[in-house]
DNA sequence: TGCTTATATCGTAACGATTACTAATTATAA
DNA sequence: TTATAATTAGTAATCGTTACGATATAAGCA
């Protein structure tokens, strides 16, 4: 199904509208779906193509949609609050590489916890519904060629 | 060693003083070591052993401790920075578990994940320097009592 | 079609955590 | 002691986010 049609149901189903400013939000998730934008950067990319939109829409309407599933908010510890579309396929895989030395930050789908849960569920009585995987590292053609500075003192996320 | 001297001496091995004020605040964590205190715990905390210290001087001092690697900052997603003690045994394992029904936090010291960190060697050319890894679920004996009511839509970190 | 009510938006003020800044204080060194 | 550097206190400024009041849009109904 055409994702936005999609989405426009799932609105619907919770008595929510998919009004002209919220489906020019959810467009630039969708056209930037491999990044984890900033509240900042929707709003700048969506003044493309709807200029007059305001910026607590933005903050509205991502909180709605992280509501509703369809988008998941993270927190990295960079001082802003990042988006994601929520593909149906692998619904809580967050497995990231971020690198030290340029700041990149690749993102794994791939889940490589399954068995971790399990024991979580045996062992420590924890029903897991959601998980989270970051490792802080350089990648080594980033320490050959040295392309930035360190970061500085910063937790993981 | 007495870890108040110890922690003297990585300071004093950076030139750096552990002033009255740094001790103090120092105090408080070794007194907490087992909980992930914000700045604004810390600061109430410190106000028994030094009731004149200033707000600007522990978000200082924890900068400093974390540049020193003493302690470690963390984001999890409430709003505010928590910092942790880093004992010189467990390095960098964070592995926590959070529960969706009463938000307590429980922090597992072990390492799960040395594999994986020699495949992302291999297959992805990263060396890892540290990682993090957050489990969201339930407790099973919260599920039965029924605590508290479920938190909003949030990152797991 | 009009009237009513609920929903959504806009712009901006308020908020809260953090950082930056200035003056005052303390330690260090000559 | 005097000069210099490091540290602190207190507070103003910053910045991401949230809350608010007024306006606009849509839906329900006579």
């Amino acid at each position: 199904m055409n994702p936005i049609a999609n989405i426009s149901q799932q609105f619907a189903a919770h008595h929510y509208k998919l009004t002209p400013q919220r489906e020019a939000i959810v467009r630039v998730l969708l056209d930037n779906e491999k990044d984890h934008l900033s509240v900042e950067e929707v709003y700048m990319l969506v003044k493309n193509s709807y200029p007059h939109l305001g910026l607590a829409t933005v903050y509205r309407t991502l909180e709605l949609l992280c509501e509703l599933h369809i988008v998941e908010k993270m927190i990295f510890g960079d001082g802003v609050a990042r988006y994601d579309l929520r593909g149906d396929d692998h619904a809580h895989m967050h497995h990231h590489l971020i690198c030290n030395v340029c700041g990149r930050l690749e993102e794994i789908k791939d889940d490589w916890l399954l068995e971790l849960e399990l024991r979580l569920e045996r062992e420590y009585g924890f029903n897991v519904t959601d998980h989270r995987l970051d490792f802080k590292g350089t990648y080594n053609s980033c320490k050959r060629s040295g392309c930035k500075g360190e970061k500085s003192c910063q937790a993981v996320s």
